[in-house]
Formats: structure tokens, sequence, C-alpha cells
DNA sequence: CCTCTTCTTAACCGGATTTTCTCCAGATCG
DNA sequence: CGATCTGGAGAAAATCCGGTTAAGAAGAGG
């Protein structure tokens, strides 16, 4: 009986029409390069390791910050903002970051319409 | 591709149809999402964590707001309206919180006819 | 030292959420 | 039956939260 290996970190990984590279910390959408930051690709790649479910904001602010996060610090929805502008320009009709309001962000690949 | 399991065994309870994330406070109606806020599932979960028992207005109160019910508040009610909304809508035909008169409230999943 | 890029912090604003209010139908009880 | 009480329903008022933009640090490279 065959068992594919489990997929290691280093290969790249598909979700919807993106491709994942994390030891390249590169993202492509249609083979297009998103482009990301350091900060950037982490925020992404922490939402899609969780897909489909909902991150509490402090939970990102933590891994990402460390700490508490403060009542009304913008860290989070700033660098949320730069992701999905990226992911606009590259893959444009997708939505891929959603809000939840009061709770946090989960990331769900969608098309629109 | 799944990148890794999103829910790990413990975080995720199943009522009936309803699939409940207590760490997302989100619930699922047959892979539905309900879409409750903050609150909303604040009271959902309090009464499902108490399934088939009657809990009282005033206890209600006092877990959600604290201190003690006035006699003509009516947000307890208020939250129930939504969240039996908000069921409606992902769940028809099924019944989840039932009004004892007088008394208060409890969570039993019921179907239709 | 200067420029460019990235990351963080701050402020404003619109909209979502939560709370509060009022009206009303149905239940309870004498 | 009549009076009173309770909860359903809708919506206004108050509060809270996140989107957005921009400016201020921090760092790299020339």
């Amino acid at each position: 009986m065959l068992v594919e290996p489990p997929i290691s970190a280093g290969e790249s990984l598909q979700i919807a029409n993106l491709e994942i590279r994390p030891t390249e910390l590169q993202v492509l959408a249609d083979g297009r390069r998103a482009g990301f930051t350091v900060r950037e690709f982490e925020l992404f790649f922490l939402l899609a390791k969780r897909l489909d479910s909902v991150v509490q904001r402090p939970e990102i602010y933590a891994l990402m910050w460390g700490g508490d996060m403060q009542r009304r610090d913008r860290s989070v929805d700033v660098l949320v903002r730069k992701v999905r502008g990226k992911l606009e320009v590259v893959a444009p009709g997708w939505r891929y970051i959603h809000t939840h309001f009061g709770i946090g962000y989960r990331f769900t690949p969608e098309q629109d319409q």
C-alpha cells in the first residue's frame, strides 16, 4: 500500500488559485507574484494555515507581535489591509480574508458572484 | 489542499445538526455559518452548555450582564430573538430555544412536525 | 548622509453591534 | 371576565469596532 509522505513545509502548497511557497515567503495567484513583505507573508500564512477557521484578533496579535493587544490597537487590521490590497492586485475578483466583526479574521478563498 | 486540520478534536462540539466552535465563537448548522455576534454567541453557548435544562431569566441576566435584572428589562429576550432569527435562517425547520413562561429558556434541538 | 522600503503608530469616520425603549398579543390569576 | 404580568417584535439611541489614510520610526544599501 502506497502512502504519500506528509507535506513538508519546504514544498509549495496550493489553495484555490494560490500557490504558497513557505521557504521562499512567496505567494503566487494564477502565476502572478503577490510581492508580500516578510510581515505580510507571516500574517497571510498564519491565516492560510487555518483555512476556514476564524482566528481571533488578540491571538493574531500575540502570534505576530507577542503580548496582549491593547483595546484600540490597529496593527492587525492595517496589516490585513495591505495583504488584501496585494492579493486584489494579482487576483481581482477573489476574496480571501473575511472579517468577523468583534472576533477576528477567517481565510477562505471565494470568487465574486 | 488542506494545509493543517483546521480543528483539532475538543475544539468543536456537535449537538444535533449544529457544530459549535467555542474558540472561534462560531456555530454552523449543517455547514452553514450562523453569523452570530459576540453577545449572541455568548447567549447561545450559555444555553447550549446546559442542554435540556431550563435556565432562569435572572440567572441569564446575571451571567451575561452581571447584577440583578430589573423587573421590566427586555435585554434577555431581545437577544434570544436575535439568536432564534439567525438559527432560523441557517436551520429552517428546527427549533432550539424554548420559552418557559415566567421562568426562563431551555435549549433543546427539535425538528418541526 | 541620503534615499528607499518596510513596519508601527495615530486619528478620523462610517457602519455594525449592543442597549434601551415602546407597543402589543398572549398567558396567568383572582 | 377583567386586571395584571410576561415575553415577542420592531426600531431608535448609544456605544463600540474596524477600514482607511497618513505620518512617524526603523533599517538597509549606496
